[in-house]
DNA sequence: AGATGGTACGAAAACGGTTTCGTAAATAAA
DNA sequence: TTTATTTACGAAACCGTTTTCGTACCATCT
């Protein structure tokens, strides 16, 4: 059963090729009845369009591209979902590209789309994303770029974000109000907007609250489990130890937790953990993890519809369609 | 910064579309001299060739489609690193199709690779699968299809699983060995081969061990949170409630914890629990959840690998290339 | 009757590459 | 010197669709 093409299936009905195309995407230059004949040889004959074909004279994939640091990772996986969602019901397909974190990897993904492989990307940078010029060609060269969660401020476009400040705040208030006295902040990486933001909220809330932030409780962490450990099990063996960690990142909570256990520090009692997370277990971790829970369906969904907002008329304005989403503080055990 | 084509690239290097297209390719009709002059040119140009282009006049798509029930799952996002390494090194795409479970999405996804989308395709059935004509249809229409962890037993293609059947043998004989005397087996759903096969094996432990397994404690779990929250409470709160479980999907721990923290039931004192799963926060859950850890990555990546050399030599014998790579049981205080 | 318009279809160009084939010039072999 | 071979390039066909344009036919309107 080799797959047939629209030439053979034109023969097959006496037909020309381009009646047979026009009657499979109903067009209305052809007649009901030969529409029906068509859909039905079609049918029977198996025939499936060469999707390469259409995109090349159409100079549209019916792709977006989605560009992401990882997929095991609770935040990304289920903004897929959110993105999927609308891209199925819009007949587009979605191609997932791992950064992995890398700066290279995601130039040259991003390098790769000019060629025309999709109509439209969904991004999130990079932790080793410094500078946006990748971002901006991209752009300018026709191809609208929406940017969630992890946005560069400087791109000129729709940024999908959280309340990355106004939940760290929270958060750190939260903490403070719990009695801790001296809270450290673990962030991913040093360049990203989104670190600034839950950085500074965090700042703020120290000082609003009176209590000083010494550099010295401000982490930045590395991709890599082990690494993450030795610099968590570092800050909590200092004699001026912190009670209370703000992280910025779900793959902060085993580190965190192991290193108390190893220290026989326990949670809540010694340390007070809040972390930015969609763990779907962080009800039943032990102890149980109070989180920031960011609205990751929602974002993804929110960006495909931008998006595709976008690419029905070009000459939309994107950077004023930027929103921000809230996340939710959910308390838990392992700060109360 | 519009994007440039390759007879646009010709002109000006003052060379024929199809000089410029060897050089572009390396190929050994063209000099050094030249090569490197269109190569330099390219790049100041910033030349990307349109890949709808090269796929339809190639016939080859460059891209492999991976097909799998969910994203949001720690065992298929790990196996999506292991496929995305091979094919990365290879030069191929991943195109990522979600079934959410559906055997219907299931099989409009494979139709549409009749089309010619991918040139290959690695697959996990969906819950609902139960037979396998759409899959056999995809293969003898010339693209190779490599089942991995959830495959169907009757198509004739190579398979990468886990031992399934020896590793819920090797859970349940630990249930046992741990003092369990009524032990319960929560499935993913009675059609999937693999099901089948870790049922099989904790059949065969409990008979092993002279402990009768009546039906009432086999359950096929759906795929949502809260009927599954049900069904354990309800399991867990009959008159003769197990006192160790069997589960043989990752969505099942967050339930069964819930259910027993609802119940005042502890784990591991009154009930113990063994989980496939591929969770990094097993170690940290309250309390720490024993696992069989599948080798998702290496799964992903021996797939990726087989269906490679398949594209290589199409005449490679698939059937007899499947493998089965062992699970791990990592013992933890739910058992204990 | 002649002009007009709508309907239903076909021929051919186009999308942007790759590949086959042809060929002129340079080199090697006889 | 003649012939064969190699080198380096160009013209054109081709991949499978979509779309533009042309046209034959029929109905409708002056």
């Amino acid at each position: 059963m080799k797959n047939i093409n629209i030439r053979e299936l034109a023969q097959q009905l006496n037909l020309s090729v381009s009646t047979v195309s026009k009657a499979l995407n109903d067009s209305h230059e052809i007649s009901d009845e030969t529409k029906k004949r068509v859909l039905k040889t079609a049918a029977t004959l198996n025939y499936v369009p060469n999707p390469y074909a259409s995109s090349l004279r159409g100079r549209k994939s019916k792709n977006i591209g989605v560009v992401i640091p990882e997929v095991a990772d609770s935040f990304f996986s289920i903004a897929i979902n959110g993105i999927e969602s609308v891209a199925k019901e819009k007949g587009y397909h979605v191609l997932i590209c791992l950064t992995h974190e890398s700066f290279e990897n995601e130039k040259n993904i991003l390098k790769e789309f000019q060629g025309g492989r999709v109509d439209g990307v969904i991004m999130s940078v990079s932790r080793e994303t410094i500078q946006s010029d990748h971002i901006s060609d991209l752009i300018s060269n026709g191809v609208p770029l929406i940017l969630f969660d992890r946005v560069c401020e400087d791109v000129e476009t729709a940024k999908i974000t959280t309340d990355d400040f106004e939940s760290s705040y929270k958060a750190t208030e939260h903490l403070v109000a719990q009695g801790c006295k001296k809270i450290a902040f673990l962030g991913i990486s040093k360049s990203l907007s989104l670190n600034s933001k839950r950085q500074e909220g965090y700042v703020q809330a120290l000082n609003d609250h009176d209590l000083k932030s010494g550099n010295k409780h401000i982490i930045h962490c590395t991709n890599e489990l082990k690494p993450n450990y030795r610099l968590v099990k570092k800050l909590l063996q200092q004699k001026n130890r912190p009670d209370g960690i703000v992280a910025s990142m779900e793959k902060l909570t085993t580190p965190v937790y192991t290193a108390c256990a190893d220290l026989n520090l326990s949670i809540p009692q010694d340390v007070k953990m809040v972390c930015f997370s969609n763990l779907e277990t962080a009800s039943i971790l032990n102890p149980s993890l109070t989180t920031i829970t960011q609205p990751a369906f929602e974002m993804g969904k929110t960006a495909a519809s931008i998006l595709f907002r976008a690419l029905k008329k070009t000459n939309l304005s994107l950077t004023k369609s930027s929103i921000v989403i809230p996340s939710s503080l959910m308390i838990r055990s392992s700060t109360t």
